[in-house]
DNA sequence: TGCTGTGAAACTCTTCACAGCG
DNA sequence: CGCTGTGAAGAGTTTCACAGCA
């Protein structure tokens, strides 16, 4: 158990494990700054808003990274999870649709503490083209393919209106993007094998609103039961 | 047991169901506005990109409101929907932190295809007070507590930089807003009761990355295998 | 002793497959 | 006959509780 490379692991961390895992980074990373070398379970987990178990079987998926009685060496997980979710090779992004929102992310600083890279913004309109946002000129979406070529973009970002978002999705499929993420409000057809991740701003506000009015709804009935819910 | 009106169910609705309404919501919409009347599980399962069974699953949590031979009256589910996440009243939203992603979010206009309403923009910037956004007038943040009693704001959103994030919702909580949508990249910490989601940008970015790894990964050994995964 | 790593139990969510209604 | 609604099986996830290493 000693003498082996820090291990690329068996294969098959679950889905919800990994989308944890940045989290976690966020938390260890944040601890770094502070100059803490090592941290619990315990603490990184309250760091992180989850349970302690959840957080040790996740990070256990990784390999064994703890030690017992002391626990996490910080630099050494931070390294660990950078390099499972492949942070430590950086990925070049374009964005098209360059509104407030595309702004928004092409201005987003501190693209997840490293990893990734804008290499191109696109815009349909004309007005917008050659504009400069986030010291990046602005190209017409007729370049997509080339761009894509040329900057090796592997993540596409849409941030266009609903009714352009999938024909510039099938574009970058066929330019051989096969990551998409996605802000439309549409439901994009990839073929198989394109990964595409979805952030749907008014999908989360409906949440809310559901959660919001069943405590509103509860509240007629148990208002003084003032929050009690054991069954 | 028959006698009953068409029942607003016994309360237990699965998260994962809620979080899926919204999706259904726009696909029926989407329907409606091409004049379509009825639809079967099959098409609307399409539409919003899962498979028949689940949707059929999560809608009999709703009640019966299908046709076995026919299918789901589109207006009407509509309406059933609406009601069941809360979009028959309209919220009340104040977004704080208006940067670019807040003047995104205060410029979105179909905000969910009503339910909701931007009620008012804070912002702590002087620079930024007073300047109209989406026909609104930025307010300094400091008026935050009288904007939520004055206008009945409901749900808050907080799109500022990660520094202040945490003030703000300890703010938003204490003036009585319990449901709060998050932009900035840290967890917050709020009592029990308040309702808190999230959206990272750069946590879906590094999703991604974790999967074109994997693939990229799996392409050097089976790259022959054109993507058979039995497994 | 103090903490990680992990079986096993409990729970949640998805999918199958079909009974039964319109 | 076609399609919904749903029991039951299966898969995935969380939580518990503790064995065992540093």
């Amino acid at each position: 158990m000693i003498s082996r490379p820090p291990r690329p692991r068996e294969r098959g961390i679950p889905e919800a494990t990994v989308a944890r895992l940045p989290v976690y980074l966020r938390a260890l990373q944040s601890l770094q700054d502070r100059g803490t070398l090592t941290v619990s379970s315990e603490d990184l987990a309250s760091a992180a808003g989850v349970n302690s178990a959840k957080l040790r079987k996740d990070l256990s998926h990784l390999g064994s990274y703890g030690t017992r009685g002391v626990g996490y060496e910080v630099q050494y997980l931070v390294y660990q999870i950078s390099r499972e979710l492949g942070l430590t090779q950086d990925w070049a992004v374009a964005i098209v649709g360059i509104g407030n929102l595309g702004r928004a992310l092409a201005n987003y600083g501190g693209f997840g503490t490293r990893g990734f890279r804008i290499a191109a913004l696109l815009d349909a309109d004309p007005e917008m083209v050659g504009q400069s946002v986030a010291s990046l000129d602005v190209r017409h979406i007729d370049n997509l393919e080339d761009v894509v070529r040329s900057k090796g973009v592997s993540i596409g970002v849409i941030t266009t209106p609903a009714a352009s978002a999938q024909g510039v999705a099938t574009r970058f499929v066929e330019a051989g993007v096969s990551s998409i993420l996605n802000f439309a409000p549409v439901v994009l057809n990839v073929p198989d094998g394109v990964d595409v991740r979805k952030v749907d701003l008014s999908i989360e506000l409906q949440i809310l609103a559901f959660h919001a009015q069943r405590r509103a709804d509860g509240d007629g009935r148990a208002a003084e039961r003032a929050g009690l819910e054991l069954t």
